[in-house]
DNA sequence: GATGATGCAA
DNA sequence: CTACATGCATCATC
């Protein structure tokens, strides 16, 4: 670790190798370095990286919260009476890993590192601090590592001067360096040093104090700024670029009219999040986390207000362009003029020298035949100078679009916002440098206890494939066959029919049913009589659902497709139920749990206390084949249920065989869902106790809202005390 | 001018 | 890998 580049990409390689607990993934940057080809060696290695025998205690060491090992892990006690200060600093610092119940894991790495020194940590403090926290003394590997990880940093800036780019530099050296590397020397345009620069470009007074801070620059190709960008990462030649913007300074860009209103406040993390992209006066490029429902649109429309130039706002879709338009209307000042959208249907220009557009990233990295209106306008946009890019959803874009959109954009700061750095493939690999490092991430935990996102019950639900499905399972070859028996295993259904029943009637709450496979979507919600909305259910249907949904009393609950995950914005929802044949993804997961986060928010609002009391609910109906239930109990407890009696089942088990691969006509489905929304929901007086002794066609696996914090959101507590009391727990494991 | 079907892209 | 969903453009219809 106090080697060249080789030795840096070690430790995140060490780590992916020994993970054990999760399949967290923030430390790929696409380090390829891999020394230890051989297993055997590596596994030898490994337990001597995990001998931590040598690491010296300190005397005191009861009272400080963590372990720094050489190798750059960090080890969190979470009882530490320090936990809460460690954890702020940590999140600053490293990487999370791993973080389980008493003990988090983090890793050290040289972008984590660039993330903290670029919120404004230095690096001595950053090493003291942690001498502070850690039980043993500080290995002097891990020393040297924050060293030479920071040590470069703000050495060099990337700057954007009326459409041009520029690398500046108070060190020549450092820039003759950059330019001895094969990938900035072509992406350089001239070639000559320029010290004192482009006066053309300049006026007196920014060639003043051009001169004043004898900063050396070269010009660099708009078209490559990514690739040099690329080049100075930690990881390779390690002198980050520092992109900031000085915007009050900016005479260029014209201003823009825009403030926050008056009685509008920033909640405290809000704030603190803002606080992070400016410093000393100036914007900085970057991430800030922040779970979906804390308000991230605030801190958005915050940003814009304070830059006051231009600002380009991104979105995933048309509903979100509208959204942030609205967002915009409802936080600032702006004026109805100096905003526009511009998406397919709704193309509007504007007006005026500074102004805030509302687009969709593929709008912009469009590559096919525009109309003439829509080229007018991405003209506009490609020759404006942006002030502020404001990009919404940024774990969910891919990052070719992100590659398109900020090469053809020209912009001085980057602000993107997302609910997650959860990743399931490596898309969002490089956003630590196409946008920026991670400014902020909020602590779940704490946004809970503030009442600020609802308090979620977590729960898994175990349903045992009956016999009859089960024998059925095991026979057939045809994996979508094997899926639609695995997802209508009617223990399922029954479970999300009691879900649905006791949310309805004893607490009055709005549910959300997800299924991702078609078949079981539309056969659970034919069978419920609950209106459905998927892929072909049309625009107008959609809103006519979602608003019944939203006013109406008897329409409580609606089943979805994938289209929930991103498009539909559903705040009155506080029940997640998700149908999944296999445990989704922890994306998607993590995505849906949002949704119902933002609706607690607003509930909490109105009822202020009562914070240990659930006001959202996730659960996730999983079918397991490991156990095998020998008979249906014939109580008549759950009769009210469908597919109670044997007879029913066996009659859904032939229609799941027999629908054929092209499963139900999409004619049929399409006219029984639009009958499905003119019936009300059925009432039904059933007593609910009947129901929750049911028979033990269920178990019920019960996870805490705590563990599903941060990213754990996979983790199994067993302590059986936890368990929900709705449930009673028939079988053991 | 809204609405819908269709084709294309990634 | 497939299935599903998306957005944009164009043409046709009411």
């Amino acid at each position: 670790m106090t080697g060249g580049d080789g030795e840096r990409g070690r430790p995140m390689k060490k780590l992916k190798a020994t993970r054990v607990m999760e399949e967290e993934d923030f430390d790929d940057y696409g380090n390829d370095f891999d020394d230890d080809t051989r297993d055997g060696v590596k596994s030898e290695r490994e337990i001597k990286k995990r001998d931590f025998t040598q690491l010296e205690l300190k005397p005191d060491h009861v009272n400080r919260p963590l372990w720094a090992c050489a190798d750059g892990r960090i080890i969190l006690e979470t009882f530490s009476p320090l936990y809460k200060q460690a954890y702020d600093f940590l999140i600053a610092i490293a990487e999370p890993v791993c973080r389980p119940e008493s003990m988090h894991e983090y890793n050290l790495t040289p972008h984590s590192l660039y993330a903290a020194v670029s919120v404004g940590l230095e690096t001595e403090t950053i090493v003291s601090v942690l001498n502070k926290l850690s039980k043993t003394k500080l290995p002097s590997e891990i020393i040297d590592f924050i060293h030479g990880s920071t040590a470069n940093y703000g050495k060099v800036k990337l700057v954007l001067k009326k459409n041009r780019y520029f690398v500046e530099s108070p060190f020549p050296e450092v820039l003759k360096r950059l330019r001895k590397d094969n990938v900035i020397s072509k992406a350089q345009i001239n070639f000559e040093d320029s010290h004192g620069v482009h006066e053309d470009l300049l006026n007196r007074a920014e060639l003043a104090t051009t001169i004043e801070k004898e900063t050396h620059s070269f010009e660099i190709d708009p078209s490559q700024v990514e690739n040099v960008k690329q080049r100075c990462l930690p990881n390779a030649l390690n002198y980050p670029m520092l992109e900031e913007y000085d915007y009050r300074n900016d005479t260029v860009n014209p201003d823009l009219n825009i403030a926050l209103k008056p009685q509008k406040h920033e909640r405290p993390y809000q704030q603190t999040s803002l606080s992070k992209m400016f410093r000393n006066g100036r914007a900085r490029s970057g991430i800030i986390v922040l779970p979906c429902g804390a308000g991230k649109s605030l801190v958005g429309v915050s940003a814009a207000c304070r830059v006051k130039k231009s600002c380009l706002c991104l979105a995933t879709n048309a509903v979100s362009v509208d959204q942030w338009a609205f967002q915009f209307k409802l936080w600032s000042t702006i004026e109805d003029d100096n905003i526009s959208c511009f998406t397919s249907d709704n193309k509007e220009k504007f007006r005026g020298l500074a102004g805030v557009v509302v687009t969709t990233y593929n709008m912009i990295a469009f590559g096919g035949k525009r109309s003439e209106e829509s080229e007018k306008i991405i003209e506009e946009i490609r020759n404006r100078e942006w002030g502020l890019l404001l990009m919404d959803e940024v774990h969910v874009v891919p990052a070719h679009m992100f590659r398109k959109v900020i090469s053809i954009t020209k912009s001085h700061c980057k602000l993107g916002l997302t609910a997650t750095l959860v990743r399931e493939d490596e898309r969002i690999t490089d956003l630590n440098f196409l946008i920026g490092p991670k400014l902020y991430e909020a602590n779940w935990l704490d946004l809970v206890k503030g009442g600020f996102i609802a308090n979620v019950q977590c729960a898994e639900v175990w349903c045992p494939m009956t016999k009859e499905f089960f024998a059925e399972y095991l026979k057939k070859e045809n994996s979508k066959k094997k899926q639609a028996l695995y997802v209508m295993n009617p223990n399922k259904f029954r479970a999300c029919e009691f879900l649905i029943r006791f949310h309805e009637q004893q607490r009055g709450d709005k549910i959300i049913v997800f299924a991702d496979n078609l078949f079981a979507l539309t056969a659970y919600a034919m069978k419920l009589r609950k209106p459905m909305i998927y892929g072909a259910t049309s625009h107008t249907e959609r809103t006519r659902i979602l608003e019944a949904f939203k006013i109406s009393r008897d329409v409580n609950t609606i089943f979805l497709s994938k289209v929930g995950d991103n498009s539909i914005d559903i705040p009155e929802a506080n029940v997640i139920i998700q149908i999944s044949s296999h445990a989704g993804s922890r994306r998607q997961e993590a995505q849906r749990l949002g949704r119902i986060l933002r609706a607690k928010g607003r509930l909490q609002d109105r009822m202020a206390g009562g914070k240990e009391e659930y006001n959202a609910f996730f659960y996730s109906l999983v079918s397991t084949d490991t156990q095998v239930i020998t008979s249906l109990p014939p109580s008549d407890s759950g009769a009210e249920l469908s597919y109670h009696g044997l007879d029913e089942q066996i009659e859904l088990l032939s229609k799941v065989l027999n629908a054929g691969d092209d499963m139900v006509g999409q004619e049929q489905l399409q006219e029984d869902s639009d009958d499905i929304t003119a019936i009300k929901s059925k009432r039904s007086a059933g007593s609910m106790s009947a129901f929750s002794g049911a028979n033990g066609m269920v178990y019920m696996e019960y996870t805490t809202g705590k563990n599903k914090q941060g990213h754990g959101l996979k983790s199994k507590p067993k302590d059986p005390s936890k368990r929900h009391t709705l449930f009673k727990k028939r079988f053991a494991p």
